[in-house]
DNA sequence: CGGGGTGATGTGACGTTGTTATGTAACACC
DNA sequence: GGTGTTACATAACAACGTCACATCACCCCG
């Protein structure tokens, strides 16, 4: 029936979308246009506007976000891996900053919902599993802690991203702010805060800077 | 000398702004202009442009924050008083959300950023009231206690502002938040418990939405 | 008390933004 | 291979922030 339209060209536009907000560049209908090599138009058969691609790129970001997350290997210590994850997650708003902020510009409104929902799915798991661990109160609700502990988290690193705060804040109160979480869900004091040491150095902090694929 | 800048005028574009922001309408120099019943050149002449405005803007915003916050009243129970604080800022949110995203957009560029500094040293007095009162360890910093406590409201906020948590997240989520930050702070867990839902329900939740004085 | 100069303000125009109407060309199907 | 449907390029539109220019109000000084 009809002429399909080019799934390499909606790519495109998304990562250079993306490359454009790691490079501090603005973010146009054409210079997005020109970059990629088409015409606005092409930006409108695909997402239907402007909104539409902002859409797709905070889509992308948390697409890129849960896969870093997914990465942090799964060791014997949930309350370690916990802050493993909240150290990679600080790491990435710290390597794309722009990125997250247009993450969070509309966090709500995204292509596939669930690529947010499987990311902070990674948050929930770690905090059920450490429940199940014993480090946790019994009665403890994972989805609460979860929510918790990413509400700190996120409030930390738009302080950051947006100037509030200097980057070290990242690696001065994070931690702090993680042991304040998992202790309040029940943890020991002494071994919440070893772990979450732990898993902060070892998995943290590893990012040269925003990448974009190609 | 020259002919002087009316401050009526001044003062009734950032109110102008602030209220088109609580009616989520669009903030444009022309929209500003025609309800002030000036000319654009008037922005210019105030603010060097819209940059200008929304600094303007996000200072009154810090402004009446910080009138909201100084409105709490001290008690003899700092504890008590930290979760009033926490609440009042979360209601100051809820009221008026998108004044808040305005704020936050760039909270280190302010016509006066003392206005920022002043609303936040109430928090850190108190943390610092609560330290001298025995209720935080004797080496807990109260600005580090002051930050944490602030990012996670901060985050919580921006999490129900943009949509990604309901509004009745505040209520479920604030308290637990408010709990674990000061436990983390040296605070003993049942008392801080017991302190910080006196002060939730006492004084959060008050406003009705966003108010445009005049 | 009246000119002169300084600066705020209104008018109109400019460049850029997102968006869209129109024409064209490429693909899928019969 | 013809036909219809759809993606894409071109070009125009409205709205935005901004600025050059002219005008006017005000304050100091003679």
């Amino acid at each position: 029936m009809p002429r399909a339209a080019d799934p390499a060209v909606r790519l495109a536009l998304v990562e250079t979308a993306a490359e454009l907000l790691a490079r501090r560049e603005p973010v146009t209908a054409r210079s997005l246009a020109d970059r990629v090599g088409t015409s606005t138009t092409a930006l409108y058969t695909h997402f239907g506007g402007m909104p539409g691609l902002w859409r797709a790129v905070r889509n992308e970001g948390f697409v890129r976000l849960g896969r870093r997350l997914a990465a942090v290997p799964r060791t014997d210590d949930p309350v370690r891996d916990l802050a493993a994850l909240g150290a990679a997650y600080l790491d990435s708003a710290r390597a794309d900053p722009f990125l997250y902020r247009a993450m969070f510009d509309a966090a709500a409104d995204l292509e596939e919902p669930a690529v947010a929902d499987d990311a902070f799915a990674l948050l929930v798991e770690a905090a059920d599993r450490a429940r199940r661990a014993g480090r946790l109160a019994e009665a403890s609700d994972p989805l609460a802690v979860a929510t918790c502990y990413w509400a700190g988290g996120h409030g930390l690193a738009m302080l950051v991203v947006t100037g509030v705060l200097p980057a070290e804040a990242l690696a001065l109160h994070g931690p702090e702010l993680a042991v304040a979480a998992l202790v309040a869900a029940g943890d020991e004091p002494g071994r919440c805060r070893a772990s979450v040491l732990a898993g902060w150095s070892g998995a943290g902090a590893r990012d040269p800077g925003p990448t974009t694929p190609g």
